[in-house]
RNA sequence: UGGGGCGUCGACAAGCGGUAAGUCAGCAGAUUUUGGAUCUGCCAUUCCCAGGUUCGAAUCCUGGCGCCCCAGCCA
């Protein structure tokens, strides 16, 4: 096998490791064995990962984790990962998938060059390698149905019978394996099995299938083949061909690693060596395909790309940054281990991204009208606001301020408990770059309803500061009543209601816990000006509220609608509901 | 007496015989024109349990206990 070394497989600076000296990546299992098989020269002082995605399905979160690891770690070490669609079931692939997957992965910020591959691009020499191993006695026909077979298997507890045919003879076995290719029998019919142990205590032992008939058009191979190759068969050889020397997985396979073992070992092969590490549990979600599926056929969820999923599509949609992701990937750390990672490492991430480089602006969600009495009618004052105070360079912009506004309803309280000190009647505040107001009169309507506020400003407190020196307690965002853009705004919360949903009871279904308030659409939020032009995918931080991007689905040219990513950490909330229990 | 894996703070996670890193969360305080950000301090005399070896054990040994995975012609 040659072995590109100049490659590179992060387009964007990586997460650094340690491979050089002094690096700040934690240490895991992998990169320790890793280091130690580029120290002692065991493959040539050679990396290869890859990264092997089934095509039925969208990315999620948990293929990040991987996507970062196998990528991540080919970077550090100066080797290359590979891109590879595990698409041996035709059934269940579809190219929609093989699309969104790589889009995925570019997103996330990795590139695999030229080193696109397919299972599908092997099947040609894994049926060379299958009549090898006829050829050697170690594999048979099968002509029991699938149900017999697992009759024969046995159980976890008590040995497997073996197959009748498992003694037919080497020519028998060709002339079979070859009609089976030529499409003579029917899906089913028979199987090609490997004979190994039907008594091994490891069940992945017991004279496993390699090749089904599935009369099924393949999205790439067409109707060349009417046979497949199963996973453990193609997967292993497939690492072997490329030239991988270190093939990580999840967890489950540590059971099938004898027979990955195993196929290479008899055929005489090139040996990659698998590595499993655990698959990544996130709070208040799910992360297998088959849930997730489900959300999307049931109509719990719009879409693989909704922006409750937890899928690359959906947190792209919802705003997360490659970056974001890519670090939680490196916090969350690799073992073997069974974990739940709590959803607040996540938001962590995605805040610390945001907040160095969102610009603020100003947004009010739920609009209460506020007249600022003493203020002249027809006056309007162009207010300088700080893009954000965390990078200078963002520099500054004007803010329309004038006599009619809207704060945010939850920033007024008539009768306020001590804790809180925004606006009530008699209180003076601050607006945000502009100038402090008193609350003077509340009118409601007949039900009682707050419907506007009558405050009075000092005009010497334009910018925010007071001469005298006196202090305010609260600074509250606003926008200018007719200066603002309407949009919609989305609020999200976690989709479900339970942090571990492998924790639901028997004869309880996961989507039992959905979260009803996940979605909250506010249709007529009143945003600043600059708003109005922002591009879809724009992220922006709302003051006080949180950071939030515009939809690519649903906006319109003049007419975004905006999605909620993170709220940022909240005091206020934080004991408002505290006070509530 | 089926096979395999795993048990370190509320959640992740270092540690590899020399006397429990770090991060998130939480709590307290400073600071603040975002109750944001930032900054300080606190947060495992103890590593599933019980024995043993050792001057010394989360690390080694023995025996328990607990959790996860495997009986697809899925990956």
């Amino acid at each position: 096998m040659d072995a590109p070394e100049t490659d590179r497989n992060i387009k964007e600076k990586g997460t650094g490791g340690t491979g050089g000296a002094g690096s700040a990546a934690p240490s895991n299992f992998i990169r320790a064995i890793i280091a130690e098989d580029m120290r002692t020269g065991k493959y040539g002082g050679r990396l290869m990962t890859r990264f092997p995605p089934e095509p039925n399905g969208y990315l999620h979160i948990g293929h990040a984790k991987s996507v970062c690891l196998n990528f991540g770690l080919a970077g550090e070490f100066g080797g290359v990962c590979n891109f590879r669609f595990d698409d041996t079931n035709p059934s269940k692939e579809e190219v929609e998938y093989v699309e969104a997957i790589q889009e995925d992965v570019r997103w996330l910020g990795f590139d695999w060059s030229d080193r696109l591959y397919y299972a599908s691009d092997y099947f040609g020499k894994l049926y060379e390698y299958a009549v090898e191993l006829i050829k050697a006695g170690r594999a048979y026909v099968c002509d029991l149905t699938a149900e017999q077979i697992r009759e024969y298997r046995g159980t976890l507890t008590a040995p497997g019978r073996e197959s009748p045919y498992r003694t037919r003879s080497v020519e028998e076995n060709l002339d079979l394996f070859e009609r089976m290719r030529r499409g003579e029998f029917g899906d089913g019919s028979r199987v090609l099995r490997a004979k190994i142990d039907m008594a091994s205590g490891n069940i992945n032992l017991r004279d496993p299938v390699m090749y089904r008939i599935k009369k099924v058009h393949h999205h790439r191979t067409g109707d060349t083949w009417c046979m497949y190759p199963m996973y453990d068969y193609a997967h292993g050889i497939s690492d072997s061909i490329e030239g991988v020397t270190h093939s990580l997985c999840t967890m489950e396979y540590e059971d099938h690693r004898p027979l990955y073992d195993w196929f290479l070992d008899v055929l005489d092969i090139y040996h990659p060596q698998q590595i499993e590490f655990a698959r990544l549990k996130l709070s208040y979600t799910v992360l297998s395909k088959r849930k997730l599926l489900k959300l999307v056929n049931e109509g719990h969820v719009h879409g693989w790309n909704d922006p409750r999923m937890p899928t690359l599509a959906g947190m792209r949609r919802r705003g997360y940054t490659p970056e974001a992701i890519r670090n939680f990937s490196e916090r969350i750390g690799v073992g073997k281990r069974e974990s739940l990672v709590d959803l607040a490492l996540l938001e962590y991430c995605v805040r610390e991204d945001l907040n160095r480089r969102a610009p603020r602006v100003m947004a009010v969600l739920r609009p209460l009208k506020v007249v600022i009495d003493n203020y002249p009618h027809d006056q309007v004052e162009y207010l300088d606001a700080v893009n954000n105070p965390e990078d200078p360079s963002a520099g500054a912009r004007k803010v329309p301020f004038c006599r009619e506004l809207y704060l945010e309803q939850d920033d007024f309280m008539e009768n306020p408990p001590k804790q809180f000190f925004r606006l009530t009647q008699g209180r003076e505040v601050r607006l945000r770059y502009a100038y402090f107001i008193k609350c003077v009169d509340v009118v409601k309507d007949e039900k009682g309803t707050i419907i506007e506020l009558h405050c009075t400003y000092d005009p010497a407190t334009r910018g925010g500061d007071a001469p005298d020196g006196r202090k305010v307690k609260a600074t509250l965002h606003w926008v200018s009543a007719p200066h603002a853009v309407s949009a919609e705004v989305r609020l999200y919360d976690t989709l479900f209601r339970k942090d571990d949903l492998d924790e639901v009871e028997e004869g309880k279904d996961f989507t039992e816990f959905l979260n009803p308030a996940s979605l909250e659409a506010l249709p007529s939020c009143r945003l600043e000006p600059c708003l109005g032009e922002a591009k879809p995918g724009a992220r922006f931080q709302f003051e006080r509220l949180g950071y939030f991007c515009v939809d690519t689905v649903d906006s319109a040219p003049g007419k975004p609608v905006f999605n909620r990513t993170v709220t940022l950490k909240d005091e206020w909330a934080k004991l408002r509901k505290a006070g509530r229990q």
